[in-house]
RNA sequence: GGGAGUGUAGCUCAGUUGGCAGAGCAACGGCCUUUUAAGCCGUAGGUCCUGGGUUCGAGUCCCAGCACUCUCACCA
């Protein structure tokens, strides 16, 4: 035990001597503190406040403590004095930063104009027995933030009011689609077969069926088999999981939000996109122009759309039918094409010279027919599919097409996506294509990533800032 | 996995050419009834990430390892 923990079990122990439970129950009767604050009146002598929280900073100036507390709306002073706390005050000496409390009594200004509750009684709800970060610069520690977080969001408050936020969009994302008629269901995260994306999935087991699992990569299929099953428009926001690097963009495991609309295309799905994305940034931005560290990014409606190929024809100077050309420019940009089909290499030049570019919002529409194994393809141009992406701030946002609803078109897709895998990770999923032999209804599909959509409405330059308890190695074993 | 950077008190950070280990905050003791990162006086607090090496002498230089950050790769 460290000596800091020692010096306040000590004082803990002399709490308990004064009679102080250092571990309260129930605490009824708060207010949150900005309420408070919102709700004084300047005339009136006899109001009263009731309020728990942290102790964010302690000023003891002898016979009187001023004491900033920190609840999950803001903070408001506390003010203790001998004469008002009689028996307490012994007991209020006590107190460090970092406890928790609960203080009521009148409500006044103190002399500098600051709003403070008078306490006439004092609980201690839960004694704080390690050292609290400094409290002026918080946690800084990045590592230390990620580990305990449960730190990082009292000591610094920028933290907690980002992952308000967050909650927030997502509330209004749940609300959007609900006026819309769209039912939210849960589809399985533990698949045998791992399919609705390109990715590398997790692998468990189970015991008692003696059979390997996969963590979901994508809960398309299932989502489109309830389309199938008559449910015409469906949500689901959770997690998928990906077994691939980490990087400022990329969680192992993150949040997606999937829409399908039955009868609609991928049109409609743009539209819906960026009403959807607009209504967040309406109601969680301070203005359509945001701040994503060095760019300026433009919500205003309406958004950029541009075909895939008339992009990479703008930032990457070739044609897309004109292979060798792009097998040219593949070569300058040092990628190894040799080994690539036609289709990745024309993507991979895509990547290269397009994406860097895609700042504002911006819809990329009609992708090749070859990228995209559940899309369904051009009518009048069947190379390409009924596909677009949406970027901002060089990030993949949102992804969403046509649905393919022909069983024997999707079964070819998906006999040729297999013929590229070395590891046979992925499986035909026949059932799948079965429950297209039923009948699929035409539909249009979405796909927008959760945290990205958050680090981008609140600035935050890493997903890390945006999920809770992002994976991290296990800290060495200690205290 | 490759490259670059960082690691010093509980926290935030200095540390010169290789020459006694430092500050602010927090803590402890004292003074203070209107403070706002309260103030003033005093005290205590270190495996300088770990292990080797060079040197009379290493926080500082060299080698190896560990952790974290950034970046590239894997990955839509």
């Amino acid at each position: 035990m460290s000596k800091f923990e020692q010096q306040r079990q000590e004082k803990l122990a002399r709490a308990k001597e004064l009679g102080v439970e250092p571990y309260g129950n129930r605490y009824e009767g708060t207010e949150p503190a900005e309420e408070i604050k919102g709700r004084f009146k300047e005339d009136d002598p006899t109001q009263q406040a009731n309020c728990a929280g942290r102790i964010a900073l302690l000023r003891d100036i002898g016979k009187l403590i001023f004491i900033t507390l920190r609840d999950r709306s803001g903070t408001i002073q506390v003010g203790l004095s001998k004469k008002l706390l009689g028996e307490q005050w012994e007991s209020a000496k006590l107190l460090d930063l970092g406890d928790i409390i609960g203080a009521s009594g009148p409500l006044a200004r103190t002399k500098t104009g600051e709003i403070t509750i008078w306490a006439d009684h004092l609980t201690l709800l839960s004694k704080c027995l390690l050292p609290p970060p400094e409290k002026f610069h918080g946690l800084a520690d990045i590592d230390q933030r990620y580990r305990q977080r449960y730190v990082d969001l009292w000591a610094n408050p920028q933290v907690l009011e980002r992952f308000k936020t967050r909650s927030a969009i997502i509330t209004t994302i749940r609300n959007f689609l609900e006026s819309k008629d769209f039912l939210e269901v849960e589809t399985p995260m533990m698949q045998t077969i791992a399919g609705g994306a390109a990715a590398r999935p997790f692998v468990t087991h189970h015991n008692s069926l003696g059979m390997d699992l996969f963590l979901r990569i994508s809960p398309e299929l299932f989502l489109k088999r309830l389309l199938v099953g008559g449910m015409e428009r469906v949500f689901e926001i959770n997690r998928n999981f990906r077994n691939e690097g980490l990087s400022r963009q990329h969680n192992p495991e993150f949040t997606m939000l999937e829409v399908y609309q039955a009868y609609g295309d991928y049109d409609v799905m743009m539209d819906l996109t960026e009403e959807l994305v607009s209504l967040c940034v309406q109601k969680h931005c301070a203005g359509t122009r945001l701040q994503f560290g060095e760019f300026t990014i433009d919500f205003t409606r309406p958004w950029r759309r541009a075909r895939y190929a008339d992009l990479l024809k703008e930032y990457g100077g070739c044609d897309i039918d004109d292979l060798k050309a792009v097998r040219t420019k593949a070569r300058q940009l040092n990628l190894d094409e040799a080994e690539m089909d036609d289709a990745v290499v024309v993507n991979e030049v895509f990547e290269a010279t397009v994406e860097d570019n895609l700042i504002a919002p911006t819809f990329v529409i009609d992708y090749p027919a070859a990228l995209c194994p559940l899309a369904r393809r051009k009518k009048d141009d069947p190379k390409f599919a009924s596909r677009f992406e949406l970027f901002v701030a060089r990030m993949e946002l949102a992804n969403a097409y046509t649905e393919l609803n022909d069983p024997a078109e999707q079964y070819e897709n998906f006999l040729n996506q297999l013929r590229g895998q070395e590891e046979s990770l992925t499986k035909m999923d026949s059932d799948y294509v079965t429950a297209l032999k039923y009948g699929m209804p035409p539909a249009g599909g979405l796909g927008i990533g959760i945290d990205r959509l958050v680090m981008v409405l609140t600035g935050a330059e890493t997903i890390r800032d945006v999920v809770l308890f992002p994976l991290l190695r296990p800290a060495k074993a200690q205290g």
